[in-house]
DNA sequence: ATGCTAACTAAAATAGAGTATCACTAATGC
DNA sequence: GCATTAGTGATACTCTATTTTAGTTAGCAT
């Protein structure tokens, strides 16, 4: 049988990363939570295994505005996001709860929309 | 008497090219407009220009999710931007026109929102 | 248990955006 | 017009995020 991918401790270790945090993580913040399930895990494994579950669609980027990106498990519904301004981590906000009325040049489509949340959070207030 | 600073054709032209565009542009938006207005202007001047239009708050920098920053003319009432996927220009909306109902965690206090919209603009359908 | 090789670690290389340097140009006060 | 020096153009450099490389480890089929 020909084996096309492996199971490891520092995948598995990864994968645990982002469904402990339960908020976005990027990759730097992935490597610290892995590290405490593997120790000496690296930070390019941490690049490499958040490129190939992305792939698998099991995490999904998230750009945000003037920040590094940050990966959280796919599938959630569709929702935003709140980011800390003292301590910089991002928080997922369950439910979409914006509506808008686009002031928009005639022949504009609108196809998505982007919202951030910035402020306090509870530790950090 | 001190002279402070100097009048340039290079700012003047980097000061017309945000007022003609009307619309955020990056550097290198910024470059090729002025470019249109002095030729052989250089990209480093743009970035000077751009600092120094900062300082004096006639410009404001604009963070985009997964883009390189934006500059816009400063003092415009609060407002929201719009990103065309196609040709990846960035326009303005003018007016706020966002509601939200944060869904929050306990102890978080919400200090200001960003918003973005997504599609296509006129000129890319 | 062994062999194959995917995945790993550590370090170096790359990429992209922005900044610093320096010789030269040109705006301004006299 | 001339001297002074801020601003410019070209390019080298920095910084940070990410990717690649080279050598090593370890998962899995046999």
């Amino acid at each position: 049988m020909i084996v096309q991918s492996r199971k490891t401790r520092q995948k598995d270790a990864i994968r645990a990363a982002f469904l402990s945090a339960n908020r976005p993580l990027s990759p730097d913040e992935t490597l610290h939570h892995a590290r405490e399930l593997v120790e000496g895990i690296s930070i390019a494994t941490v690049y490499r295994n958040i490129g190939s579950l992305l792939e698998e669609n099991w995490l999904t980027a998230i750009a945000l505005p003037g920040e590094t990106a940050r990966y959280e498990v796919a599938g959630k519904e569709h929702h935003h996001h709140f980011r800390c301004n003292a301590c910089h981590k991002i928080f997922e906000m369950p439910g979409c709860g914006v509506q808008f009325e686009p002031n928009l040049p005639k022949g504009f489509r609108v196809t998505g929309h982007e919202f951030f949340l910035s402020g306090n959070c509870a530790a950090c207030r």
